[in-house]
DNA sequence: CAAATATATAACAATGTAGTTATATAACTG
DNA sequence: CAGTTATATAACTACATTGTTATATATTTG
């Protein structure tokens, strides 16, 4: 529903960061936190935004609250990013062409 | 190179809305302002971001610089998601074995 | 129950981003 | 050459983001 907050979430190198560690598994925010030279404050932060873009869940187990991936926010972005990777391989089908189209259309100097 | 910078470049919707135009082929920056309630150095600014990205790439034709999609920026972005593509389908093929199995057991009965 | 643990939230400072207007530069046009 | 067109850059404003510290809340534990 939202690629602005999806997208920007994995713009951040600390969530991406988190999301590689989760990929692994399940871990809590104190798990999450520890190779990060930042707070615990700042980690809940980031991982607010994966959930609300979609790209973690959490449950609750007693005072813990286990992370982990959710496939929602992948699913749309990987909806978006197929139109865009279908209009880049068309392209690069037409590539063969467009070069030979360049060679023969040469033009007088840039400045 | 900089998955910062791409996915934060994706992360904005005048710029994917740039992209989805770009799909459709070559556009000059007026043309690809046009659409847009916002001034031309607006867009170019836009268009500078996609570019530092490796989403776009512009040539030089007399006073216009149409710009085209280019492939670069997409390879960084698809090598980084398909890390997290694999780790949440792992987690799914084991939902689709377990759905699977209960499913079968109803037939099958078992467990 | 009191202390410790796990996590969340609020308030704030520093920095980044996106838009604006004004202006510069290069190329086309009459 | 003078004017228009296409684009870029600079200076500035408004708002968002990321981190910090301090503090709140719920849970586990001695």
């Amino acid at each position: 529903m939202n690629l602005d907050t999806a997208f920007s979430a994995l713009a951040d190198p600390t969530r991406r960061a988190i999301l590689a560690r989760l990929a692994l598994g399940e871990a809590t925010v104190m798990e999450l936190a520890a190779p990060f030279e930042m707070t615990q404050p700042a980690v809940s932060r980031h991982l607010k935004v994966l959930e609300g873009a979609g790209l973690i869940s959490r449950r609750i187990e007693g005072a813990k609250r286990p992370c982990r991936l959710s496939p929602a926010g992948m699913a749309e972005i990987d909806q978006w990013l197929a139109m865009l990777r279908k209009a880049l391989e068309a392209n690069y089908g037409r590539l063969d062409g467009v070069l030979a189209a360049m060679t023969s259309n040469e033009k007088k100097g840039t400045p």
